[in-house]
DNA sequence: ACCTGAACACCGTTCAAGT
DNA sequence: ACCTGAACACCGTTCAAGT
């Protein structure tokens, strides 16, 4: 049956996906238990040995597939939100309010996958974990470059202004989750915190 | 002797002390073992639940004081930054930039501390750190209303603008806590994110 | 009022053994 | 190549008992 599937190749996955799951409606990743994992998945607990070869090597992964997804879900907003209509600059404001709208989201959703991707790292962070996370930030970083492109945002190191936009959105999100933000002041405090960020940033 | 001290009605301090600088210079909360602490402190393992009930409520007791030290740090650089000099708003740019860098110097320095005072809540905060938490926002409120009072900043609901500004000091604290920023990159930021704060917040 | 120490159920990690 | 199951040292939590 299915659930017989899981040990035939699959197994990473199907731990991955428990865990995530894990995070979502329960609370904190020291919550994730790679012997509860292995029972929910139905397989004894020295199997996801096999795929992680302790707890961190999980939690990275999940970090790792939690920034992928990010990327993903702002890539589409980025998508889906108008192109430039001529005007200079209002094809961009909309992008970059659906892109953090996005982001908050996501944010809200996996608040506790959010806190593992941005947790602190005494040492170094794993090489793909840093990856991952540098793919999602190259999402903001275009949309910085097209801001500037059309003129909307003033020139300057994107990078640095890309960061500035991530730490603003980053930092809402923290402060939702953590309850100083009530949930109806939340998207109130993204759409200012925008305006402003287009305000310091106007060309010209 | 000192250590016998321990045991005479302040092994909650001792406990809660031994815990910051465990969290100082190991890794995350999730380190922090209650029968270690014990055992640091030369107690049984059963003594600490007298102070706090279980291990929820250490932790709880660390984001609270991590709350009050945080408003201490950030009232000192207030208090130590130059005055209002005459010149509209210039006194009130130099306690911006000193209370951010105040914050900045907090998060890197206890960020694992920090990271537990910001933990993403499932359900509702602890009443007590929510009003530590609250205390720490109330210090950049005022700070908010002396920059609007100046004319530096403009008129408008100084809550609003004060979660602004701390969403992006806590989300600097979070890229650099994490290593998308590195330590080089981060007194630059922190200046660019200021600049850009009072540009967007301009009065007139 | 405060602490001790045994007890219980759970964990991560290791490793020989199975298929 | 992948999984099982016993073993070990560690947890948090509970609770009777001591002072």
């Amino acid at each position: 049956m299915a659930e017989r599937a899981y040990h035939h190749g699959d197994l990473r996955r199907a731990l991955l996906a428990r865990a995530e799951s894990t995070l979502r409606d329960g609370g904190g990743a020291e919550r994730l238990s790679l012997r509860e994992l292995a029972r929910q998945v139905g397989v004894s607990h020295g199997a996801p040995r096999r795929h992680f070869p302790d707890r961190q090597a999980l939690l990275e992964a999940l970090a790792q597939t939690g920034f992928e997804r990010l990327s993903e879900q702002l890539r589409a907003a980025l998508e889906r939100a108008p192109h430039d209509d001529g005007r200079a600059g209002e094809g961009f404001e909309d992008r970059l309010a659906a892109t953090a709208a996005a982001y908050v989201r996501f944010a809200i959703r996996d608040a506790a996958l959010l806190e593992l991707m941005f947790a602190s790292k005494h040492g170094e962070r794993s090489g793909e974990v840093a990856e991952a996370a540098e793919r999602t930030f190259s999402v903001v970083l275009e949309l910085i470059r097209q801001g500037q492109a059309e003129g909307a945002l003033e020139a300057g190191d994107p990078e640095r202004v890309g960061l500035m936009l991530l730490a603003t959105v980053q930092g809402i999100a923290s402060l939702a989750n953590s309850g100083m933000v009530a949930a109806d002041q939340l998207d109130g405090l993204v759409a200012s915190a925008i305006a402003r960020f287009l305000r310091g940033s106007r060309a010209g």
